[in-house]
DNA sequence: ATTAGCACTCGTTGAAAGAGAGTGCTAACA
DNA sequence: TGTTAGCACTCTCTTTCAACGAGTGCTAAT
């Protein structure tokens, strides 16, 4: 199955303008263009050879030629060339990450919209594990009589709180007592190892400094369970897929806006071992609601070390060079922020 | 402009019947109908009437009639029913709050959750206003030479952290240090006033006790500032529009979206002093993507403290009654529960 | 091997025709 | 005098048909 040039050509120019147009691209058309030189008869029988071969397809028998699924598997693997940013996109994108914002939620909310405003299609940030970092401090704060806020602080300064309600009165020096406790035991313990730990170690040392320690075990370890592998979802330009002409159809608008709100489909769209930019055409992202489009990831890192991915939904027939271009780019600036936000 | 009771019926009889099938209403459909014992031709000469004063419409010369914003105003002024709800609807409202959900944000997703699956459309709901909490402790974590991470905890259990840089080294004595002043000062100030008051009394404590006040003072400042007048938005149902006939129209569910993706917008359409349940119709909510819908909005509220507000938007087409009995039950219970979760 | 020519296919557009739902008006009726 | 039956009329929607155009595949000539 091996094409001549000529065959790449004309695959290469079809996907190209069907990409730009969204219109089934005929002989005639072809024939115009600059860089073919012959006829549209000899077009008529590469293509004819092409869709057997399965690269193009009709969409009705007298239609002009749109590029399969294996066709744009083909042109992504073989054809596809980096598209150059203008200036304009390059300053754009560094503008975003040179405002000096001090949160990691924001720097990668702000990467998914300029990455949706640049691409008009939509983007999903897999934010950091938390499960990677490890805890730095915890601290109780009683709000109540039978209730305290558990603020737990990681070492790379995210923040996550936990109301525990206790099911007896804890007075406040047995909060102090108990956040001693706490912290003596799991500062530096990886977030979603907190609650093995305190089974293990804290048990011993509750037992013996506080009655009703089975209590307040069960509500700590709830408390710890909630904490593990929530990995948060950032979206831009959720609706951007509503301009796209394949998307006219309310029930393609539908099926792919519930699985955006789905969080657990949403995650079964990322593969966690990637590393570098991946691209899933159609049917390869094995979801019914994605089926006519395609998904292009890339991961972001601190310091070499992987910490999430990034990426971008868009039809089958996307501007893959230029995603491709612009998540590399975004993905790079963002692993510089990021890194640069924790060790200077 | 004194109505017949006739003419009300038939209004009353168009309203129902437009709410359920989405299709205008001809004379004899309602002639059918058992609660009307007079002709189609009488009713026609009603209808003209009713036309003529503005309560309803045609679509076209020779078609049925649908309901006018003015005829919907009439219809929730003096027509509506609070509609029963059944028991299993009771039923569900109150399983929601009866898990002992011990955080204000997760009840309040809940909360519209349960009111978008309820009545099909999407319900918003306006988060508690942080400026009525009062700061209970502030907590100061250096996580980097230059940085720290500040934790306010409010007398409700809120808690808030903003990443505060300082542009020089502090040790830790010295964020120790500040911590105690902030704390000293700060505490019991509501959210939105921490700025000034720390203008006011926490600046001449921090010369006597640091160098590089006014450095230290620049960056608190900023971290005050954020915390103001924040309030947050949920959602429930975002695409349940997708389910309404009238929005079988891609344009308008683009306008509708970006709407609800637009913060600003979304906070237009809530009038904070308002109490019990408003209904807002079409365009009485000044927004042109809210031409054809409704908002009905409810407050919930803390021991009869008002603070915040529930609500749903439909079709104008709505079911007013349903969504009012919902709102009202939804609003109540959520209300009492977490009433209950700061009370107890 | 390439291409010009041609018959054929299929979707799109627009006009025409008929059906159906509904209206307004008139005249008859209780 | 209020109500109703009857009827002509209006407008939308659907179907049908023809013409058009973009495109194909095949054949024969170059």
């Amino acid at each position: 199955m091996m094409l001549t040039n000529r065959q790449l050509l004309i695959l290469q120019v079809i996907i190209n303008d069907f990409i730009r147009s969204a219109q089934p691209v005929g002989s005639r058309t072809l024939s115009k263009k600059e860089d073919i030189t012959f006829s549209s008869a000899t077009i008529r029988n590469e293509m004819a050879d092409l869709e057997e071969l399965g690269f193009i397809e009709k969409t009705h028998s007298s239609s002009g030629r749109i590029p399969s699924e294996k066709g744009y598997r083909y042109y992504v693997d073989h054809l596809l060339s980096p598209r150059k940013l203008s200036s304009k996109e390059l300053v754009l994108i560094q503008s975003v990450f040179q405002e000096k914002i001090f949160e990691l939620e924001k720097t990668v909310q702000k990467s998914a919209e300029i990455l949706s405003d640049l691409t008009n299609y939509t983007s999903i940030v897999l934010g950091p594990k938390l499960s990677e970092n490890r805890l730095k401090q915890i601290q109780l704060v009683p709000v109540q009589p039978n209730k305290a806020v558990a603020i737990m602080i990681t070492d790379s300064g995210h923040v996550e709180n936990k109301t525990i309600t206790f099911s007896e009165h804890l007075d406040v020096s047995d909060i102090e007592k108990l956040m001693n406790i706490l912290n003596s035991r799991l500062v530096g313990v990886p977030m979603d190892q907190l609650k093995d730990r305190m089974y293990k170690e804290v048990v011993m040392l509750l037992r013996t400094h506080l009655k009703d320690y089975d209590h307040i075990l069960d509500a700590l370890g709830s408390t710890f369970t909630s904490t593990q592998n929530e990995s948060k979802l950032f979206f831009g330009g959720k609706i951007n897929m509503l301009n796209q002409p394949e998307f006219h159809d309310i029930d393609r608008i539908r099926s792919l806006m519930m699985l955006i709100e789905q969080k657990n489909d949403v995650m079964q769209l990322f593969h966690p071992n990637q590393q570098g930019i991946t691209i899933k055409i159609g049917s390869e992202n094995n979801l019914e609601a994605m089926e006519n489009c395609s998904l292009i990831t890339a991961t972001y890192a601190i310091d070499q070390k992987s910490l999430g991915s990034i990426a971008v939904i868009g039809p089958t027939r996307m501007d893959y060079g230029r995603v491709v271009s612009l998540l590399h780019h975004v993905s790079k600036d963002l692993s510089n922020a990021l890194s640069n936000l924790y060790d200077e």
